[in-house]
DNA sequence: AATTTAAAATGACAGTGTGTCATTTATTGT
DNA sequence: ACAATAAATGACACACTGTCATTTTAAATT
């Protein structure tokens, strides 16, 4: 997280400092994105830089944080108009990233963080939709998803599912970027994989 | 890949780089692994190094195919094994990489290749299983699976369950790793997950 | 209002690593 | 033995990082 004082700048000089990131880190992948370029491009020295953050990580981890937190409250949207049906919905959110994707203004950005998606980055992404030993933010979407429906015996099932659905479609938003695939391909794909991972994969006949 | 230099040394000069290459990449991961490093430890002079390799990227991924190569291989063993059997064939798979784990030679390198397991990684690993739009690798595979008992139309069906299969195996493994978790929990949370997908999320009652 | 104290801003600097390239050394073929 | 090709070498220019002593600004105190 940034420091303290970071926080206490101007939101004019917040957004400068964020804008300048995120042009960086639309240009090249993080571990490629150079501070230097984020200070020549905001005009602000070297050491404000280290006043306000730890490293360019820092700064990174924060951006796509804040974007997590907006793609899990639309997600809840999306689950409560789809009255909890936890597969339309998954197929709805990752509808709705796409149309994210196809602003030019996001896509390098974001297209840098799928292709360099590892486990940190995943963390920080799904850590707002359920975490590993927090149950509240997990309740929240387990009250919302309607589980009658759903072949589970106990709420760790609940939670072993929810994980296989977000690595799926996290793998394939992934696909969209690296095979730089149509909107219409991609969702059909991934409404497949959801369709199999709703019937199961084992036939008994 | 490695430049034909490299190939034309002798198998012992070979190994000392690939060793220390281990080396560094058992210390930190690709992105902060040093090529002066490597150089020091092998005892060869900076020129050499690029002689034989493009950059640091080009002998890790020698290496993490080299070693895809080899889980392949026991992968193939498995199924055969298991006359067929998917479910119980990905189960197997995933304990014999965590005996490979546990070898304190492999654990640091191969704990850094997974929790900075990214597209690129990622794709080095399974293209040795399947290759999109490369069929004749994936045929290997198909021909051995008893794809009777599995709930698929196609071949395209069957294509995306090994996808499926694999992220949610590259997953757990992840989560050995980013959690420390022991052998025994690593295996009960991966047999369930396998049995979720066997069974289907979705319940008709 | 003047003075003290704390917080923030600044940029020069040392340290580390990268990739290149002109030169030297070794190997191969005639 | 000589020429030609391949490989080895290490000095060098360039780029970026994180720190820290110093300066500037803001806040608190008298």
């Amino acid at each position: 997280m940034p420091k303290p004082t970071f926080f206490n700048l101007s939101m004019e000089k917040q957004e400068l400092l964020i804008n300048a990131a995120k042009k960086e880190f639309s240009r090249v992948p993080l571990y490629d994105a150079s501070i230097s370029n984020i200070i020549k491009d905001a005009g602000i020295p070297r050491g404000s830089f280290y006043q306000y953050f730890e490293d360019k990580e820092d700064i990174f981890f924060f951006l796509i944080d804040e974007d997590s937190k907006q793609v899990y409250q639309n997600f809840i949207s999306i689950i409560k108009i789809n009255n909890g049906d936890l597969f339309t919905s998954f197929v709805d959110l990752f509808k709705s990233i796409l149309i994210n994707f196809a602003e030019p203004k996001n896509r390098q950005y974001i297209k840098n963080a799928f292709l360099n998606m590892n486990y940190k980055i995943e963390k920080t992404f799904t850590k707002n939709f359920y975490e590993e030993n927090v149950k509240s933010k997990f309740f929240e979407l387990n009250d919302l998803i309607k589980s009658k429906s759903l072949n589970i015996a106990n709420e760790e099932e609940m939670f072993h599912i929810l994980k296989i659905m977000m690595v799926v479609m996290i793998q394939n938003l992934v696909d969209v970027f690296a095979r730089e695939l149509p909107a219409h391909e991609a969702i059909a794909a991934f409404s497949l994989e959801i369709d199999l991972l709703k019937k199961g994969f084992y036939s008994r006949t």
